[in-house]
DNA sequence: TACTTTAATCGTAATATTGCAATGTATTAA
DNA sequence: TTAATACATTGCAATATTACGATTAAAGTA
C-alpha cells in the first residue's frame, strides 16, 4: 500500500527511518556534501553542480530543510543553504547509536 | 517519475543512498535492531516482534538480504537469520564518512 | 503417504517518490 | 514601471515502495 505503518514502530526507530529516508537519495547526498565541501554557503550553483532540473532541486532542498538538516537564508534574489551544524550533530548521534551496535554473537550462518 | 538518476552522481553517493535507503523502513530497523539484540540467531519470531504479516517480512529481509546487511541460513523449516558482520564494518566505513564530515565553515544564516 | 509447519513468491491495491514543465513570487536592475 | 534573475510552488506523469491475501515450495511429522 505504500503507506508505513509507523505506528508500530518506537520513536527511536521512526526517526532512525527519517534521517535515513533523507540520505536514501545520491542527490540528497550530494547536496549535503556540496555544502560541506564549500566553504562559502551556496545557494541555485546547486542546480549546475547537481544537473537536475531546478524544480526537482528546490525539492529535495525543501526536504532536508524540514528535517532540519540544512538552513536557508534569502540574499537577494538569491537564496543562501548551509549545514544547520547542531541539528547535524543530533543526527549523528541517532544514527551512530543505531550503526554502532555491537555485535555479541557469533553469526549463525 | 519516481526513477532515480544515478548516472548522475558518483559510485559513493549511489552507495549511501542505497545503504540509507535500506534504512529508510522502521520495519528494517526494527528488525536489524532485533537481530543485534537477540543472542541466537532470529527466524521468524521476527514476525511476531514486528506486528507486521509474514509475506512483509520476508519482503525486507529480502532486501535486507540483497544488499548483504544479513545472512539467512535454512534450518529445518525454519530459516536463521543474522548479521552480517563484515558487511556490517564495511557499511559503517561508507557511511561513517559520509556523517563525520567536518564542518569547517561557519553558518551562513 | 498425507498432513503440518515455515517461509518465499505472486499478484495486486494503495500510497509515496522522483522529475520536470509551467507558473508564481520576490527582489534587483534598467 | 518594466524586464530580468533566482527560486518556490503547482500539477502531473512515470516509477517505486509498502502491505498483505493467496499460493507455492520445502522440510519435518504422523
Amino acid at each position: 500500500m505504500g503507506i508505513t505503518k509507523s505506528e508500530k514502530f518506537t520513536e527511536q526507530q521512526n526517526q532512525i527511518a527519517n534521517f535515513a529516508k533523507a540520505f536514501g537519495h545520491p542527490a540528497r547526498v550530494a547536496i549535503l556534501q556540496h555544502l560541506f565541501k564549500i566553504n562559502t554557503c551556496i545557494c541555485g550553483d546547486l542546480v549546475e553542480e547537481i544537473g537536475l532540473a531546478q524544480p526537482t532541486i528546490s525539492q529535495h532542498l525543501k526536504e532536508l530543510k524540514n528535517l532540519g538538516l540544512i538552513k536557508g537564508n534569502i540574499e537577494g534574489t538569491k537564496v543562501c543553504y548551509c549545514i544547520h551544524k547542531e541539528n547535524w550533530t543530533k543526527m549523528k548521534l541517532v544514527m551512530n547509536e543505531f550503526l554502532d551496535q555491537d555485535i555479541l554473537t557469533t553469526e549463525c550462518c
